[in-house]
DNA sequence: AGCACGCCGACT
DNA sequence: GTCGGCGTGCTC
């Protein structure tokens, strides 16, 4: 038996199968996904099984055994695997990226090396060591072997002493592969003998053994094993009782895997499905049907706020599991709060696994080998969650499916949608994405054209299961607040909204976007603006620690006193911060409470949660943030909700600006009188007749989403065109517009006289990070050409040049942005 | 990516 | 004469 495997090295030239020898013993345990250790070179690497086969086109001499077998259930499943290789495709990236993003963090292995002593090694005699070198066997041959670092903390040994025994024989180097966590072990006590026989050996103890006596009496009555530490905790005894119990014969400790579970101190209280509106109970029918019917349909499910998408996902999956399939729900890392996670749990109980990035990596692998074990069959979760190794899935659900979080930024850069479309087509599981302010791309595939059926089948939920209306929005024209002499950051509308709230004890939420409009330092004298000596790039302001940080580089730097250029004292700076509106707030209404929430404040872990709680039981007048007050969050005495400026994000010039400030204002809009009491919305802004600031506050989705489709097709952006990003970066700006340049001839060449457009390359928009100049190409083409394999045949084509010059490359098949 | 193999300058 | 600089080339 042989087994292909894609072993773990960041490399396109090693990013192909190896093959190896599958020994004997190992052939019950190996399968296509399994993670192994195998010989690479002189190295020991983990890798994925890709393939498993009878025969091998190398010749036999040169394959190498798999030296290990790393999990008793392969880690991934076929499915996934083949996955990979798609995505590998799709992305212009290596397998072994794609693998890697599939399997949780914590069991991304690293080599390590073990010093092994070789026992009874006849080279020179044992008197020709020093003592230092003997300390270090001993300890080798007493623990079966030592690592490098295990010897420095011991202060035993160098370097030199090392190499030495090495050298000479004494010590042998053996490579292995170790995960970076374990499954974690409990110990349990359980009781060893009858009730009766306990019974007896309680009254035979001496008195004075009261510590003893109460570790019998609790475990007598059950038969079940009890964790040690509980019986530690509650019993307020030492384990070293519990452990004298079981020498003496009657009690039994064992250890046994548990799941670090962080919802384990909580209880969901169960709830059951709850009646549905026509509109539900119609767009219920209809996924029902697609999952009954194994059709990969692919939903749009179109509801306003409060119209009671997740009861209809709800009820979705449990038709879903009760037809004995699984099902994914993604949801936006932000928007996973505890409420959320508790709607789920609540229904699903024990049979749902969370995964998001907040739990610790022990918690996130544990919740994963729920899925992969096949103990739970509901993953909810962020972007990550659409790979759960499930086997058998019936439906995907994607909410709040414009979020740009389904985007992975980094590589393997693909969209969630994507890939949950892929698996929902292998399964025959349809896939619901659902929103209230859809995307383009996803609203456009949903809308019938040229009399052709749409590829997206909508469901429509217009009207709020509370049957409230949405709240009135009032727009505040930044600018003639400004001619009539008011300078603050509040318009007279809000500030007189404030104080309506504070006197009637009601609650107002503050938003804030900082995007592209983070506090940077500037010389009011010469107009000097503190830079990034690495990259091109302002560095940002800190309050706390007083100091400028580039967020490219991580570089940091004092705040200075005066400014460098002129000497001028007169440097200060510049930007609407959330602190700089608190300060404000406190200014302009003495005593208001207000919570400030932004990456400073919820920087710990369980702050987030804790500022919402705070503000839910009424310590606070007003909520203040960026993004993460908009999404999800409600709190029955907001009635009045405020965006600061609307402007920061409409300035953004990235084809996208419009479509996020609509689905922004449109979120932080509904944020209000979502209860009994009636709300309110003011939008301060700069530029009140943009179509996206009236429409979001007109509540006009469609009336956006037809302004905006005609300038996407107008300057040919998606959805009309497919885009795709080629950005390198090199620290020598001609060798890299060199290689640019013959990157794009060779797609040009390739694309041949299809319909391609192709632009650059030209600078990035910051054309320098960490010292590194950067270049992209921008292409723009109708979806159906085989644009991936074009570029990444160009890449094959400039292979030499490439590993000769070291530039690097990244491809971003469906760029969310351009920036 | 590592790591080895291999061919040219400053030192015991 | 050797230690070691980092330029190519390979890893089943």
């Amino acid at each position: 038996m042989f087994a292909r495997v894609i072993v773990d090295v960041p490399s396109r030239q090693t990013d192909r199968p190896f093959d190896y020898r599958v020994p004997a013993h190992l052939r019950d345990w190996i399968g296509v996904g399994s993670r192994v250790e195998v010989p690479f070179g002189p190295r020991m690497l983990q890798g994925i099984v890709t393939e498993l086969r009878s025969d091998t086109d190398q010749s036999l001499d040169k394959l190498k055994p798999v030296s290990r077998v790393l999990d008793p259930e392969p880690a991934l499943t076929p499915e996934l695997v083949e996955l990979a290789f798609w995505m590998s495709g799709t992305y212009v990236c290596p397998v072994i990226g794609c693998l890697t993003a599939m399997l949780p963090g914590a069991i991304k292995a690293k080599e390590r090396r073990v010093l092994v002593a070789v026992d009874g090694f006849p080279g020179d005699s044992p008197s020709g060591l020093l003592p230092d070198q003997e300390a270090v066997l001993s300890l080798a041959r007493s623990r079966g072997g030592v690592t490098a670092e295990q010897l420095m903390e011991r202060g035993l040994a160098s370097a030199e002493t090392l190499r030495d025994l090495l050298r000479r024989g004494w010590l042998r180097e053996r490579r292995e592969v170790k995960d970076q966590l374990k499954a974690k072990k409990q110990l349990f006590v359980r009781r060893r003998v009858s009730e009766e026989e306990l019974r007896d050996a309680l009254a035979g103890l001496p008195a004075r053994s009261t510590s003893q006596r109460r570790v019998l009496e609790a475990v007598m009555r059950t038969p079940e094993p009890v964790a040690m530490a509980d019986i530690a905790a509650s019993l307020q005894v030492s384990p070293q009782t519990v452990r004298a119990l079981a020498a003496k014969g009657w009690l039994d400790l064992e250890e046994r895997e548990v799941y670090r579970d962080p919802y384990a101190s909580r209880t969901f209280a169960p709830t059951a499905p709850l009646p549905l509106t026509e509109e539900q109970a119609a767009a219920l029918g209809a996924i029902e049907g697609a999952v009954r019917g194994r059709t990969p349909e692919r939903f749009l499910l179109h509801g306003v706020t409060g119209s009671g998408k997740t009861e209809v996902y709800l009820q979705a999956i449990a038709a879903c599991l009760d037809m004995g399939r699984e099902a994914i729900v993604l949801v936006p890392e932000i928007a996973l709060t505890p409420q959320m996670v508790e709607r789920f749990k609540g229904r699903f109980g024990a049979r749902v696994a969370v995964l998001h990035s907040r739990l610790s990596q022990g918690e996130r692998y544990d919740e994963w080998r729920k899925i992969a074990r096949g103990e739970a069959c509901v993953a909810v979760g962020a972007r990550s969650a659409v790979f759960a190794p499930f086997t058998n899935l019936g439906l995907v659900i994607i909410d709040e499916e414009h979020e740009a979080s389904y985007k992975q930024d980094e590589s393997p850069k693909y969209h969630a949608a994507e890939i949950a479309a892929w698996r929902c087509r292998q399964h025959g599981a349809p896939l619901v994405l659902g929103s209230a302010t859809p995307s383009m791309e996803t609203y456009f595939a949903a809308s019938p054209r040229d009399g052709r059926r749409p590829s997206v089948r909508l469901l429509r939920m217009p009207t709020r299961v509370n049957g409230r209306p949405l709240p009135p929005v009032h727009i505040v024209d930044l600018r003639e607040e400004l001619r009539s002499g008011n300078r603050s950051m509040f318009s007279n509308r809000l500030r007189d909204a404030i104080a309506a709230r504070l006197e009637r004890r009601e609650q107002a939420v503050l938003f804030l976007n900082r995007r592209g409009y983070a506090t940077f330092v500037m010389c009011r004298s010469c107009g000097y603006v503190a830079g990034c000596p690495h990259c091109d790039i302002s560095l940002t302001y800190h309050q706390r620690a007083s100091a400028l940080r580039c967020h490219y580089c991580g570089h940091a730097e004092r705040l200075p006193l005066e400014c460098p250029d002129c000497g001028s004292s007169h440097i200060r700076h510049f930007g609407t911060g959330t602190q700089r509106v608190e300060e404000e707030l406190g200014r302009a209404f003495p005593g208001i409470r207000v919570i400030r929430m932004d990456v400073d404040t919820t920087g710990e872990k369980g702050a987030h949660e804790r500022l919402l709680d705070a503000f839910k039981s009424e310590k606070a007048d007003v909520l203040l943030g960026t993004q993460m007050v908009a999404k999800g969050l409600d709190f029955p005495k907001v009635t009045l909700v405020g965006v600061v400026t609307a402007d920061t994000m409409l300035n953004i010039p990235d084809f996208r600006s419009a479509e996020r400030s609509f689905q922004l204002l449109t979120q932080v809009a509904g944020r209000a009188g979502r209860h009994e009491w009636p709300g309110e919305v003011i939008i301060q802004t700069y530029t009140p007749e943009h179509y996206a600031v009236r429409a979001a506050a007109m509540h006009d989705y469609e009336g956006f989403a037809a302004q905006e489709l005609q300038s996407r097709r107008l300057n040919r952006y998606p959805p009309y065109a497919k885009l795709a990003l080629v950005s390198m970066s090199h620290e020598t700006p001609a060798t890299l517009l060199r290689i640019g340049e013959r990157l794009a001839a060779l797609i040009r060449e390739r694309a041949g006289a299809a319909p391609l457009e192709l632009m650059g390359p030209v600078a990035s928009p910051i054309p320098r990070i960490k010292d590194r100049y950067r270049f992209q190409i921008l292409l723009k083409f109708a979806a159906g050409l085989p644009v991936s394999s074009w570029i990444a045949g160009a890449l094959n084509d400039l292979e030499e040049t490439i590993r000769r010059e070291k530039p690097q490359i990244a491809v971003d098949m469906n760029p969310h942005t351009l920036l």
